[in-house]
DNA sequence: ACGGTGACTAACC
DNA sequence: CGGTTAGCCACCG
């Protein structure tokens, strides 16, 4: 039963291992999993992401998944991440959510 | 085995 | 700040 995806296990435990009102980027998570595959991080939340806290993981930007932003900031709000507003729009504020293992 | 693709990143102008 | 280019790695048919 196992899944045999190696990669895509360890990516949505580290995922789910995320505290609420911290973020990790793509590339952290990809390192958390001993990868840099920072992009099939991205697929993998696209194919799991419905099953853990996607919102937690945004681009190394400080954006949100493409796609997603809106759905993300709700939860933002609702768990107190730490934000910034700035002329790009909103944003999460890494130096401050970034989350350090 | 191989090429295309993507919820990405960093560098450059 | 923003738009573009190239590099990166794992998954799928």
């Amino acid at each position: 039963m196992n899944s045999g995806d190696d990669f895509t296990e360890r990516v949505l435990a580290v995922v789910e291992d995320i505290p609420a009102g911290r973020v990790m980027t793509y590339g952290d998570v990809a390192a958390a999993v001993g990868s840099r595959a920072a992009r099939a991080v991205g697929r993998t939340m696209a194919h799991f992401g419905h099953e853990v806290p996607w919102w937690r993981v945004v681009r190394a930007s400080g954006h949100p998944a493409t796609g997603h932003e809106a759905r993300a900031l709700e939860h933002f709000r609702e768990e107190g991440t730490p934000l910034v507003d700035g002329a790009a729009g909103i944003r999460v504020d890494l130096a401050a959510a970034r989350y350090r293992p």
